[in-house]
DNA sequence: GTCCTTGCAAAGCGTTTGCACAGAA
DNA sequence: TTCTGTGCAAACGCTTTGCAAGGAC
């Protein structure tokens, strides 16, 4: 099975239309840039896909953070940015080169005893700092 | 000391000349709502101070933020918000009621090898769920 | 006088909405 | 035909910018 139509299959299981666009848009994330905000999709999409249009980007994003297939992520920089569901971990943003980095994470969660029973559906973890790479260019 | 003054050397102590607008906006922050948005900000003051303007409001926190009086939070629900800088603490968003819970955190921070040295300047942690009383409610 | 604070109005920019056209079923 | 996917253009909302007027020093 190519790329294709394992993407084709994970749409179908979730209920969502395999178009071209939407294939293109799942397997950028898969492939291309790993947060990417709606414009570096669009732009990026644009050489292969000259007739993109960028609500496009955003609708289809949407349908698939519906259907959970997607996460949205603020990484306190004014765009949203979007990667598919995987695992928990958090992001290293460097307030020098902007780079963003996954980082694994190992939080307990213990709500004060008010909170009991509340029912956790996202998790965001993000901490911005210089990282290593930039301090050491110094 | 009444709280005005302790406000007001609190700005002096950090290079922040005391305008009554200043103090106003500080001690909302202090007294008013936990993480006002700039628009609730704007429009409780209104009341005591019908003269203010919101890019005041914007420029006054940006400058409390610079002097890391005030840090800016983003609970992913499309505005900033503002809190005085206090110990380390996450935010749980109720995506029902939308109140927002200041929750203790014990976060471990391992960054891997790569990003040893990394000066980690803030810390942001937010839950997005549905909280128990809203739960409970049904 | 100069510098700083304030505030109106406009611009900026990411995102959403309205609506129409085209293609699939 | 009806439903769905796509895309242009306009609208929207939060935030920033330009600039001028008033006040502090």
């Amino acid at each position: 099975m190519d790329t294709q139509e394992i993407i084709t299959s994970i749409l179908k299981d979730n209920d969502i239309a395999p178009s071209y666009t939407r294939i293109k848009i799942y397997d950028y994330l898969f492939k291309g840039k790993v947060h990417p905000t709606v414009d570096e999709i669009f732009i990026d999409l644009l050489d292969i896909f000259p007739t993109l249009s960028k609500t496009t980007v955003y609708n289809t994003l949407k349908l698939f953070v519906e259907k959970d297939l997607v996460r949205a992520v603020n990484l306190h920089d004014n765009k949203m940015r979007y990667e598919l569901v995987r695992s928990n971990h958090g992001h290293l943003r460097c307030d020098t080169c902007s780079t963003i980095y996954d980082i694994p994470i190992d939080v307990d969660i213990n709500l004060p005893e008010e909170l009991e029973g509340t029912v956790i559906k996202e998790y965001h973890n993000l901490i911005i700092g210089t990282c290593s790479h930039c301090l050491n260019k110094k």
